[in-house]
RNA sequence: GGGCGAGUGGCGGAAUGGCAGACGCUGGGGACUUAAAAUCCCCUGUCCUUAAUCGGACGUGCGGGUUCGAGUCCCGCCUCGCCCA
């Protein structure tokens, strides 16, 4: 089929031969080496372009067809971009550090360093098979000291740094920023000068001391320490983790699945606490949604990065506790007659609940509270008789993932801690319930609860029985939803028979009314409102004083009613906020001016986003670069101890632990006995037994391929200021959130403390689609693989065994369905250059299609139809029809055509279209006669980005010394890239009734006359007066005839 | 459940609001050949009409709308994919 050369035709197109000749070619002259400013060979005159992959993780299993796509596809851009004259860096290398790398070691028994070495060599060689331009000589690796020294260094920046809200400064950009990295020393300076303070939660305050708040020298080292702490990008909390004994490690969200199980070996995952490093990237949160305005990037991964960070507006409120709090005269005051009594301020109002809310305007329905279970105030609130339940309740919430807790589909569940607070607004006396909904780490740990504005609250409410009351009038249309959802649910019948049952068994009349009420159908009433036609007025209303009667919440925005309820005004501080009738954004507003006034709220901003988790207890990473001191003391490294290498273990497995919440993480480096002990100034130290995440080397790697050999510094400034920012990005999707959030975090850190030139580090991305599979479907809906189908006939497939028929689907390629193509096997018989070529060809870049050898033969055939362009197949020698005489003008036009649409698809990145108009050329020439050299050659140019091997071997035997990857891109000529005539439509009424052909440059009238005048057309309005005639140039006449 | 994206021949796909199906694959026919492979040429959305042409109708998931003109724009629905819950 594929016609390999033979004795015959020895001339015939052997990528064998010239893939590896070509490939030997480049390595030897550094074809491809881009210098830096002020390198030999560096020319600065230049304009630069840097084009990045996404680094691959090196797996055991080698390259699949997936990963080459993207590489495919910036190898054509970085070829092209040299070729126009561009200074293009063009890098590889491997994030080799995670916890794939140790499964995988721990699997097969060989330490992960040397599988890490391994499958680095084995991508190595296959990424070199393609023939992709990659500036070899500045590859890299995540897990060689000679990297993470500086993804260390990095750390130590972070954690010495503070971040400043307040900081105005102009950027090396030239650019104004709000909010800044900061040195702490520069913090420590302030402090120890006493113009800024620490105040009584040991947070440091921009004012002088006096006024509770205290002087730097006034406290205590460890105090100090503490207030330090606080500030730092990097630092050490307490928080709950999924911990995951059998792989050993604590996982992120993220990596454990809706049942609370580990993604990677489906291994259970517990809830616990534990003293992990954190990273401060919530103070970014706001530059890292306001920056994504300058960003070329594909509009969904934008949007996708604004609902992860999720920002979100309302107001802070405190509800005092009952215990501690009443009211009195309009103030508030303490029951114990101490504290201070008069218009409390937000922030002092001590022994109340904190919330957080993004609908003030629902306070007035706030009919009860609940806390976390892991809330600090539980231990205190909880009355004694509830004790008990209380203690249990939150013993069993703790080992639960949160993303079981708050799955929409689970049971409510919760106890009473039988404790009270007073809603603000309106003085009432309101019960505390914990349940395990509630999250500590989101928000405060504390709801106020709205069950007439909130689905999982109203849920709440009606299995608790608790009161529900709406506080905003819903609009019609949901109403008649509610009515089709119910109307099916508890229908007239059933509610007659609780009525008849009430009335039949007299004892049990309480406890059938008690059911009714709480089956949160349609009542008694809503139902015969129903039958009187629905008036929806009526209905609205009828919701308004029984929400509970229709099933849910309206949790949408709309008029406030009940805010406050009818009845006589209650006497609360600050007078009674009257929201009834607002919509909803002028009851936002002006409940937040109201608690602003008395002091029980404020306006607040909050974010989804949490701290980054940066410990991980796992040996495949990099150690932290801090010791620990007996006292609490954490001491950061000095550059010069970097980098802090990991000990060479033998036994690197993590410890075995049963799997139950209450086994401590021990992590594989806690054994490294000789290693974690440091003596320092006489005093003993331990190194920290923790390593950073995977995503911690991929933060900064685009850095560091800028200068990967600079021993002083991640990167040499000025490089650095020539290369940055990433002109393309191109990976997959999956990394829309973590990696680039994380990468532009990491960055804009960089950029604070003035390590980095540009605030953001990608300016373009974009995001290859997947290559998908064949599977089969059988009868009874199971997917099947490929490898148990036979195909009869045209897209007839039956199973091997039982030829039972199946029909064909698109599939992810998976282990499990053995889908997976390896691109070792379509080179070997292809060519690297037909493998480009047909994954380039596949369809649109961002898309995800299906993989199909069948198609591949096409492509070969395309590389052997443009070799004989240039080669005689049975002598070897040059094709006898290429000529040095000068070329037709059809020969012309189909060059120029060609230049001219594959530059316009490359910029675009739509290469499959780029493609089909090089078939479109080797058609039109194929048949030619004479074959001028004059339109071969630049053919051959511009076929080079896709097909390099094949393309320099016709460029060498066409005559020239050298590679053709610097030879100026050509240009084409707009006159020749058009067609000298056109065929146009001719429509009648929109329907096409003849074509004719005009010369290309004819201009409207000219067309309109010729069209009117063609016979088939005066046949068609014969008898009819012409209304319109719409000409489009070059393309159509429409004329509109009645 | 929410958000985003996509539905076009036997298949992958093409089409600034302007001739739907470029280009490739598959399939069919032909040339060359003793023959096959390879190569080259032609045909290949459905239906109607015709001896064949010529010609006509329909056709971009479904139903509406805007427009001289809709695969493309707007509204509603269905299905699939991805992300978040």
């Amino acid at each position: 089929m594929t016609g390999k050369p033979s004795e015959e035709r020895p001339g015939r197109y052997d990528p064998a031969a010239i893939e590896g000749k070509w490939q030997r070619y480049w390595e030897s002259q550094h074809v491809f080496r881009a210098p830096n400013p002020g390198d030999a060979g560096a020319r600065g005159a230049k304009p630069k372009f840097y084009i990045l992959d996404m680094f691959p993780y090196p797996s055991g299993a080698g390259l699949h067809v997936g990963h080459p796509l993207g590489y495919c596809a910036t190898d054509i851009v970085a070829r092209y971009k040299r070729m126009r004259g561009f200074n293009v860096l063009h890098p590889m290398g491997f994030d080799s550090f995670g916890l794939p790398a140790e499964q995988y070691a721990i699997k097969n028994n060989v330490h992960p360093a040397v599988t890490t070495r391994e499958n680095i060599d084995r991508y190595r060689a296959q990424l070199k098979m393609f023939g992709f331009s990659y500036d070899w000589d500045r590859e890299l690796a995540t897990s060689d000291p000679g990297y993470y020294k500086f993804t260390q260094w990095m750390f130590l920046r972070m954690f010495e740094s503070w971040y400043d809200d307040e900081c105005q400064w102009v950027g090396p950009d030239g650019r104004t920023n709000v909010g800044r990295a900061r040195p702490v020393a520069e913090l420590l300076g302030e402090l120890e000068a006493d113009r800024w303070s620490v105040d009584a939660q040991l947070d440091v305050a921009r004012a002088a001391p006096g006024d509770g708040r205290r002087s730097w020298s006034a406290l205590s080292a460890a105090e100090r320490r503490q207030a330090l702490d606080r500030r730092r990008l990097a630092y050490l909390d307490e928080i709950a983790v999924n911990w995951c004994p059998a792989l050993g490690t604590v996982l992120a969200n993220e990596e454990v699945d809706s049942n609370g199980r580990s993604e990677i070996g489906n291994h259970p995952v517990f809830r616990r606490p534990l003293r992990q490093w954190m990273l401060r990237i919530t103070r970014y949160a706001e530059r890292l949604l306001n920056d994504l305005a300058d960003l070329d990037w594909p509009e969904p991964i934008k949007l996708m990065q604004r609902n992860w960070v999720g920002k979100s507006t309302g107001a802070e409120v405190a509800f005092p506790l009952a215990a501690h709090w009443r009211i009195e005269n309009g103030r508030w005051k303490r029951r114990n007659g101490d504290g201070p009594t008069g218009p409390p301020d937000y922030r002092s109002f001590a022994d109340a609940i904190r919330i957080y809310t993004t609908r003030p305007d629902t306070l007035f329905g706030a009919t009860y509270m609940v806390l976390a279970p892991e809330h600090p105030l539980v231990e205190t609130i909880t009355t004694p008789e509830h004790r008990a339940a209380v203690d249990q309740y939150a013993a069993a919430a703790r080992k639960r993932s949160d993303l079981d807790r708050t799955a929409d589909t689970r049971e409510k569940t919760g106890v009473f801690t039988g404790a009270y607070a007073l809603n603000p607004v309106s003085g009432e006396r309101i019960p505390i319930w914990i349940a395990d909904y509630v999250l500590m780490g989101y928000g405060t740990g504390a709801i106020m609860a709205v069950p007439g504005s909130d689905t999982r609250d109203f849920e709440f409410a009606c299995k608790f029985d608790l009161p529900i009351v709406a506080v905003v009038r819903p609009v019609a249309a949901w109403i008649e939803e509610r009515l089709a959802a119910l109307a099916g649910q508890i229908d007239q019948a059933t509610v007659t028979m609780f009525r008849d049952a009430a009335a039949e068994f007299p004892e049990l009349a309480e406890a059938i009314a008690e059911r009714q009420r709480r089956s949160s159908g349609l009542g008694e009433k809503t139902v015969a409102v129903l039958r009187e036609g629905r008036d929806v007025e009526r209905l609205i209303a009828h919701y308004v004083r029984h929400p509970r009667n229709w099933g849910a919440a309206f949790i949408d925005e709309g008029g406030a009613v009940n805010s406050p309820a009818p009845g006589p005004a209650p006497a609360v501080p600050g007078g009674v906020c009257d929201l009834n009738g607002l919509a909803t954004y002028e009851a936002k507003a002006k409940i937040i001016a109201w608690l602003e006034h008395t002091g029980v709220g404020r306006g607040a901003i909050n974010y989804k986003l949490r701290d980054w988790i940066f410990s991980r207890q796992k040996y495949w990473g990099e150690p932290f670069p801090v010791l620990h001191g007996e006292d609490g003391e954490t001491l950061g490294l000095s550059d010069e101890e970097l980098p802090v290498e990991l000990p060479p273990m033998k036994d690197f497995k993590p410890t075995a632990a049963a799997e139950d919440a209450d086994t401590l993480p021990e992590p594989p480096l806690a054994r490294a006995k000789e290693w974690v002990q440091v003596q320092r100034d006489g005093r003993c130290f331990r190194r920290d037994v923790n390593t950073m995440p995977q995503w911690a080397g991929s933060c900064w790697y685009y850095l560091r391929f800028i200068d990967p050999g600079n021993a002083q510094r991640f990167s040499d400034a000025a490089a650095e200021r020539y290369w940055m920012p990433v002109d393309l990005y191109v990976g997959g999707a999956e990394h829309a959130v973590l990696h680039l959030l994380y990468a532009r975090f990491w960055h804009k850190v960089l950029y604070d403390l003035g390590y980095v030139s540009t605030r953001e580090p990608f300016r373009r991305l974009f995001n290859q689609g997947m290559i998908q599979g064949f599977a089969y479907r059988d009868g009874r809906g199971l997917t099947v693989g490929p490898d148990l189908v036979d195909e009869c006939g045209e897209d007839r497939y039956v199973l091997k065994d039982t030829g039972a028929p199946v029909t064909r689907i698109i599939a992810k390629m998976s282990k499990s369905l053995k889908n997976v193509v390896n691109p070792d096997g379509i080179i070997a018989e292809f060519g690297a250059d037909t493998f480009r070529l047909y994954e380039m060809y596949m369809g649109p870049l961002d898309a995800a299609k299906p993989w199909n050898t069948r198609d591949v033969p096409g492509l070969y055939k395309l590389c052997q139809r443009v070799w004989r362009l240039v080669v005689d197949e049975t002598t070897g020698g040059m094709a006898p029809a290429l000529t040095d005489d000068p070329p037709s003008v059809e020969a012309l036009r189909a060059l120029h055509k060609t230049i001219k649409r594959v530059t316009l698809d490359i910029e675009q990145l739509k290469f499959n279209t780029a493609i089909a108009a090089i078939f479109d050329f080797v058609n039109a020439m194929t048949p030619l006669a004479a074959r001028p050299r004059a339109v071969i050659e630049p053919f051959v140019l511009v076929f080079s980005p896709f097909a390099p091997h094949l393309a320099e071997e016709l460029w060498q035997r066409l005559g020239h010394a050298t590679t053709l990857a610097y030879e100026p891109w050509p240009a084409y000529d707009e006159k020749l890239a058009q067609d000298e005539e056109v065929e146009i439509a001719v429509q009648i009424a929109g329907k096409t009734r003849a074509r004719l052909t005009v010369p290309a440059d004819a201009d409207e009238s000219a067309i309109e006359r010729a069209a009117l005048a063609d016979e088939r057309v005066t046949a068609a309005i014969a008898g009819k007066q012409v209304r319109k005639v719409i000409v489009v140039k070059g393309r159509l006449v429409n004329i509109v005839a009645t």
